[in-house]
DNA sequence: CATGAATGAGCGTTCATTCAT
DNA sequence: CATGAATGAACGCTCATTCAT
């Protein structure tokens, strides 16, 4: 299937809109006016509400997979430097992607469609397997502990930055950043996601810098 | 608003029910089927759809802070403790109320109940609080570093458990847990995430054992 | 399925519209219009419109088999009473409810309705094994001729009724009986019809008065 | 309206979908699959879907009517001669023509098109009356009986052929003519319809052989 | 002439909710 | 208290048709 602008304008406005009111909560409706497209136009482009999500998911999945094995066969940085860039670009990702990362939070809760389903899982294993190598190309150098559990660190870091960055309002009052423009705030979450989640796996694979 | 078995019971099997599908997934039919009572019932019972969701989150939600802060102010413990002791109970609760769990997160996304987000709201702010002065008793005993970031500390725990909890089939499957009965596969869970989460704060509190 | 006398009601609305627009062609908001009823309710009773046109099959099918296994099987009447009494109740029955024949009619060319062709199938192939006793009855005792063709013999029946029932206007109209009201024109079609059919089958089964 | 190859291609088309799925049944998406041309082509060629079924009754019932006019008054055949003609052409005409018999069949009882209506409404009664033309001659000839019903002649042939064409597939199965193939089958029909529809008429018209 | 893109209207169906009993 | 019946609103989707190119 090749995607238009127009494609990708409509899943656009279906992604923010799947993202503040679920893939229930949205209606075809709903997008076609956020898209200022005709209602019909939905099915004539994607068939259906579910293959629409579906397209979303295979857009915005498409380049993670190969970004990861890149750059773990990449050969210039240390199992160390490594990290640090899987760090920094999930960190990066999850804070300019921000309504996609929503709707895979709920889609791996709620989950109604298999195709999305096997889309998750094969991202979820893949990169489990990838990371894993990574750990143990830094076990045999000695650099990172021994029985380091892959999922655990990956969860870690999934985990706090999805966190972070759904209750980035209340991190915001919480902290009086309220001065603070969106791009602005996005910055300083962006950076102290990245220092923080590197101190945190420092300590989980056990080295110093 | 006093509840009954009988609410108590329907409530249950809609939390159930929202875990899998989602708020707007689950019918209403579906939950009076699940729970073996009239349609009818559950707007007479509860009012609305709504106040079902709004009903459930008072009802789990209201021993959390409560709990917490008894924990903060009691004086037996020493912060080390306490922190560990907050760890504990929170992998617990989440490997218990696993549906309830799947549920916030999934609200804290979408969010189309403004009571329901009142709550969360309160219970993430006060939780903050409570925290905040747990870790400035550490403070100032020397204990925990300084410049500690209470909400980038609890939501790598929340973010961590739950993404654990939402994963959990993966991990199975990644490490072949098959063979383990569902209880024991949540009792290795939680020793395991509890001792993670433990190491992590250790970390990001500065603290040895 | 216990059918209440509102379902009789919406079904025979249903009918009605059927038989003037087609399955396709009547929506049921026609029906529930006509029926006057609320839209949701088609769905409540019948779970689809698919299934509405399924039950107003099996409520109108019902007792045609019946009826004529009881004639065919009585020993009460001759062959050739026999034969008179299944055109004069075929002829009977399709003047009273011609909206039913008129959608049976088509059902038979159309048919996009697997449970319906059952039916019709069935009701074919048991009446044709049915009236096909009958004629081996009458062969034997020498009335009817040698080699009737049963299927024959049953569509030029069911063909001409039909005919004249869907042509009924245009009969009206070439024999200027355009005075005689609804009931006096059915009564004068029942009676010609019964005594062609009658005419044509003494010439197929070869007997006289 | 000059009708092309190509036009003639798409109501060849339309004329096999019509005839199973219906007006309302058929789509001009499928039409225009079924045909290989572009969907807008339906409109531009024949300016709508209900013109393209005009166009399409027009196009298969113009030379019915010129036809009879010419055997009525074709004086070279008695009337019993032209009796025969005019079966053995109308079952001739129904075997090679299954799939608009099927949809006058179908359109005589719907109806919702007012231009096809006329159409069949002026085919009816003026073969009825060139029918009529010819009994008329029989009966002054003495060899046809008095007062023949001439519509309930011609509906005793239409209905029987029709019958039998839209039922062929259980006669068929009854038969166990299964071995046959397509060709040979209608074959087989065409010979036995004529036959028998010859039998009844000389029944209702009174001669013999 | 021919076509891919686009659209308004309307389809069958399901929803949360209400009400008479 | 409890329930089967009923309903208005809205759902995702498909339709015949149109139009710019």
């Amino acid at each position: 299937m090749v995607l238009t602008e127009k494609h990708r304008h409509i899943l656009l406005k279906a992604e923010e809109l799947f993202a503040v009111r679920g893939f229930d909560g949205a209606t075809v409706r709903d997008i076609a006016d956020a898209a200022g497209v005709n209602l019909a136009m939905i099915s004539y482009y994607f068939g259906s509400k579910e293959k629409l999500m579906e397209a979303l998911f295979r857009e915005r999945m498409t380049l993670m997979r190969i970004r990861l094995e890149t750059l773990i066969m990449d050969d210039n940085y240390t199992p160390i430097q490594k990290v640090d860039i899987l760090i920094d670009e999930y960190v990066n990702k999850v804070i300019q992607q921000q309504s996609f990362y929503k709707i895979m939070l709920c889609e791996q809760v709620i989950n109604n469609n298999p195709l999305v389903l096997k889309m998750l899982r094969e991202l979820k294993l893949s990169y489990a397997n990838l990371v894993g190598v990574l750990i143990e190309a830094g076990q045999k150098q000695k650099i990172f502990k021994k029985d380091i559990d892959v999922m655990f660190l990956l969860n870690t870091m999934t985990g706090t930055v999805t966190q972070m960055v759904i209750n980035k309002e209340y991190y915001k009052e919480y902290n009086n950043y309220k001065k603070l423009n969106a791009a602005d705030f996005n910055e300083l979450l962006r950076t102290k996601l990245s220092a923080h989640v590197k101190l945190v796996f420092k300590a989980i694979l056990g080295y110093e810098q």
